[in-house]
DNA sequence: ATAAACCCTGCACCCTACTCCAGAGTCAAT
DNA sequence: ATTGACTCTGGAGTAGGGTGCAGGGTTTAT
């Protein structure tokens, strides 16, 4: 290795250091790649890939919004709202104001949810047979949907 | 056919109706059932589903709840929250409470992310490049998860 | 009584999102 | 200089959640 003569560069990461660091496992992370939820990262004259330890934020926010239900599909998109020099500013806007309904709605039902399940643990002490389905009643009467 | 002669039971309906009431297709029902998230409905003599209305709005329950990520298994489990005769009331409320913690971190990263999107949309001036939106800093500095 | 529209079972297949090799090269420490 | 931990590519395999027939009965309208 030729580079790094003089100044030592500690703000790059092997994928390893970033898989620990992330909670993403190295296969997972070469899969985003391919699929373009990461950037290609650069590579050291050996093929080996160096990271800007920044990744690991945006690794976390995939994890958090997979398990918020939006799929790796909506998950490119949400984060594209950021880097895309061709589209205008807009385009850009009317995409997130869309996320945003479609956020408020996940948070509303979830809220309704959480309602009917408080609902059955206060009820919990008097433990007769309540209805058979306390949270889908509590969701059909609100009409969820 | 041999049965249905005097009375006209109207309050029953084939897998086709439910199918086109819920938005879920003949064949993912017949998936549920096998999974057990919805009850095997009588049949009639010649073998057809015979399904009560209030399927539907467990389907729908379901269909939301996944896009919400919980998984089918999950989704079980929050159907089966209710008081029965078998199981105790502790079981009953732990297993709740647990679903009330787990609802709430979602609606905590939710909100967080409508923010970061609120944030974006409102800094827009609405046109121009996006060269530096301002979503994925806020996401990231937030530390979603 | 015949066609159109349904429903049945069983099984193969599909998509998404990973996960796990094999075979080979690289790096750090001893 | 060798060992052991690490990385590479390419490709196959898996789990979860459906989806699509084929082959064959059933219902309903005409």
């Amino acid at each position: 290795m030729i580079s790094n003569s003089g100044v030592k560069a500690m703000n790059i990461m092997t994928i390893g250091q970033i898989a620990r660091n992330s909670g993403t496992s190295i296969e997972t992370i070469r899969f985003y790649e391919r699929e373009g939820l990461i950037e290609k990262p650069p590579r050291t004259e050996s093929g080996y890939r160096n990271y800007r330890p920044d990744v690991i934020s945006r690794l976390s926010f995939i994890r958090e919004a997979k398990s918020l239900g939006f799929s790796l599909m909506e998950i490119k998109e949400l984060l594209s709202l950021k880097f895309s020099p061709e589209t205008n500013c807009g385009d850009v806007r009317s995409q997130a104001e869309k996320k945003i309904l479609d956020i408020e709605h996940k948070i509303d039902s979830l809220q309704r949810m959480k309602q009917a399940l408080v609902k059955l643990v206060t009820a919990c002490p008097g433990s007769g047979p309540t209805s058979e389905c306390p949270i889908l009643e509590a969701m059909e009467t609100k009409k969820l949907g």
